[in-house]
Order: C-alpha cells, then structure tokens, then sequence
DNA sequence: TCATAAATTTAGGTAAACCTAATTTTAATA
DNA sequence: TATTAAAATTAGGTTTACCTAAATTTATGA
C-alpha cells in the first residue's frame, strides 16, 4: 500500500512542513530550518529532493518556499497520528506529565508500526485529542476541522473551555499546568487593557491570572 | 555518564556481538554478517571502527573475531535491557504474542530513553525474564547467571520446568506454542532414541511430542 | 608441506543528510 | 529606480554505514 522508503529525516520535514502550512500559506527555507535545528542551506537540499522524487512529497518553488503534495499530506498525518497517540499514551498509561511527552514521542513516531498504532489507539479507548489538545488524526488519516479560537481574542465577560495549548515548550507548559489553563478548564475573562493586550482569566475554582498576548494567543478555547 | 554517541548501528553490533560470544569464544566476522544481515566485507570495515575508537567498544584481531571490552559490554546490556523491557511489556499491557514482538522491540530498543526504560520496568514490577524466558539485565546492567540446561541434554524419567527458548523465529515460537512448549510449562521426558536424538516430552496437564535435536537444543529448562 | 577452499580483508565505490562559505535572488526603502 | 539587507541557493565538503569485486590469509587434508 504505502512504500516504506520515507526516511526519519524525511519525515520530520513534513511534519514540520505540515505544521507550517495549517494556516494556507507556504513554509520557509528559514523557518523549516530553524524547526528542525539545520542550517537553512541544508533544508533547501532536502526540498529540492522532496519535489524533485517519483513521487514528490512537496511542491517547491525556489525562493518561494514549500507546500505538501496530496501524498505528502498523507505521509504527514500519518507521522503526526503517530505522535499525538504516542504523547496521549505516554501520559495515560506510563504517568507522565503533559510537559515530558514531546521528546519522547518524536523519537518513538518515527519507528512504531502500524499494529503497534492501532493497538494503543484501541487501548485507548480511540482518543480525539492529545494532553495538549491536538486533535489526533482518524486511522484514515482525516484531521477533523479545529474550530478554537485564540484566548487572545476574547473580551471581558466572555466565558470559554480551553481546547488546546499550541506550544510544546516544557517551561511553558509546567506554567501553565500552575495556572491551571490546561484542556478542558473552564475560564471566564474579566479585563482587557488596550495598552498592552492583557486579559483577565479567572480558573473556574481556580486562580486569576493576567495573561499578555505572548501567552493568550497560544491558548486556544471554545466559546461556551 | 555516558557519552550517548553510539549509534543505532553500533548497538546492533554490540547486541549480536554480546549474544555470540555469550559462550566465550569470539564473534566471527561470518556470524555477524548473518545476523546483521550484511555483507562480511561491511562488518569488518564495522569492526575496525569499533575497536578503533578512543574509546574501543570492542577487540577485534584480524582473522581471529571480536569480543567486547567492558565498555562494549555495557552498551550491549543496555540495549538487550531496553530490549526485554521492551517485548516483555509488549505482551504483557498491548496483548501482543511472544513470536510477534522481537521486530517492534529491536526498532523501540534504540530510541526510548532511560527515563521510559524505568518507567515500564516499574509498571511490571521489576520482571526478570523476557516473554522467551530471556533474562533481563538489571537497571545497573548485571545480568544473573543462567543455570539452565539445553533440552536435548535431559534423558527418559526426568521432569524439568521450561525456562527459556533461544530463538526468535516467528513460525517456530508459534510451532513450541501451539505443543505447549513455553516458558513456565512443566515437562516430563519419556523417551530418547540414540539414533535420531530425538526426545519424547510430555507437557503436565497437555500433549506428548517427539522432537529432533534442532528443537530440543533451542529449549533451556531447569531439572526439577 | 603444499595445494586449495573457505573466510576474511582491502580497495574503491555509493547514498543520505548534514555542514560552511560564497553567491544570487528577492523585497524593502531611499 | 537604485541600493541594500535579508533570505535563499549553489558549490563543495564531511561522516556514517553500507555495497561489490579483487586480493589475501587461514586452515584443511592429500
């Protein structure tokens, strides 16, 4: 069905790839290089080789930058199922914290089977959401559609449930994990300042913070 | 503590090396290609590497094999650890049967870190041995002497307990299964034929079987 | 002890995927 | 429009770990 040539390394380029481009737009030399932590040089040898396979994996447009193909899509939503199932697994079954999962699960992705995929997706239960609140793509690889929106852009008297954290930095998530804005609190917003963007969340049973838009538009929630 | 620059590869050839010389004498150059499944000619480039390093995981004399040094030693005890962790837990919380976790195991083996390592030998509550009865090394990397005799040494009117099967073939694990033949299973020999060397066994509470040298010398068993 | 087969090593590749330094292209601004 | 800074690409390496084919070493047995 699927021919088992995509290397780690390629996979990790288009899950970066994918990444990148959720909003529409194209991904960047620059910005895929600072991601996987190579010098911008090497990212753009890597595209050439992508566009230019059998099979491309990516559309790639010299100064210009990177889109997935169809088939790298596939290939995309496949190592990102792998790990957002990994991270959920992690945390439900072995203890770990929200904020230890993503090392591990990067280095796991890469090398599971796919009996392996499905026996911890069963186990658990077919999970939508990872402890961050990325939704898992489907066994076909659908990704359903994310309606959230950033906590930035909410104003007082709003009250919201946060669906999602999209930040993956341990420092930031053990802050956050303090506050309590972690998936599926309940939130109400009291303040806004103008001057600097800051907002007001009071936890529901929990504490007041005031947050500034560094942190707020990481936090994505629903409306409630 | 440890200087994690060994590679996917070398602990691959540690891990063979370790379970060819378990007997004493060296690892031929041969032996290795087999198992590795790669050309002679590569192991030997391999080896001089190894034993070239400034720090020398193995000692290698032309023509005459390999054998580890202590610091080989150790690699090789971590990656067989994280290796019957590994298969143990694959069969123990994912339900998977003993013949099919050695491939999932030997591409997790190289990836998971220390910290998952002792996560999973908590959850199981310390296991000794492999679902093959395969002893695993303890967290500061001793390995117990291994007692057991080779099947194919016992003669008639004699009970003895299965302790471990040394091989990881997929068919002959579910061949020993389907007898009853597993680690823990309580045997007693009721023939022997000098001709052939074959054994008459029969499982407590299960079948009688007549089995050839090549099967009897795979199994490991403690007189009782 | 000498021939020969088997095992091993050497010599000379290749492919992936990185790197740095130098060059070129793009886009912003004077 | 011309300049220039930033971004991206090209050119030319490197390392790792494999390969094949040819040469050599070891061990066997006549």
């Amino acid at each position: 069905m699927k021919q088992d040539s995509i290397t780690r390394s390629t996979q990790d380029y288009l899950k970066h790839i994918f990444e990148l481009t959720e909003g529409g737009e194209s991904a960047s030399t620059a910005d895929l290089a600072v991601r996987l932590g190579f010098a911008p040089a090497s990212v753009t040898g890597m595209l050439k080789k992508l566009a230019s396979a059998e099979q491309p994996l990516v559309v790639y447009r010299k100064h210009h930058g990177v889109k997935l193909t169809a088939e790298g899509e596939q290939a995309a939503l496949e190592v990102l199922r792998h790990h957002r199932l990994l991270e959920t697994w992690l945390v439900q079954t072995l203890g770990y914290a929200w904020d230890e999962v993503h090392d591990e699960a990067c280095r796991l992705e890469h090398v599971i089977s796919e009996d392996f995929e499905s026996r911890i997706d069963a186990a658990m239960g077919h999970p939508e959401r990872d402890p961050h609140g990325d939704p898992i793509p489907s066994a076909n690889l659908s990704l359903p559609v994310d309606s959230s929106l950033p906590l930035s852009s909410l104003r007082p008297d709003t009250q919201a449930v946060i669906l999602r954290v999209l930040d993956e930095d341990s420092a930031f998530l053990r802050h956050l994990d303090e506050l309590g804005l972690v998936p599926g609190a309940q939130i109400s917003i009291s303040e806004f300042s103008s001057f600097d963007n800051n907002l007001t969340i009071t936890v529901k049973g929990g504490l007041t913070s005031v947050l500034g838009p560094a942190v707020t538009s990481k936090i994505f929630v629903e409306v409630s």
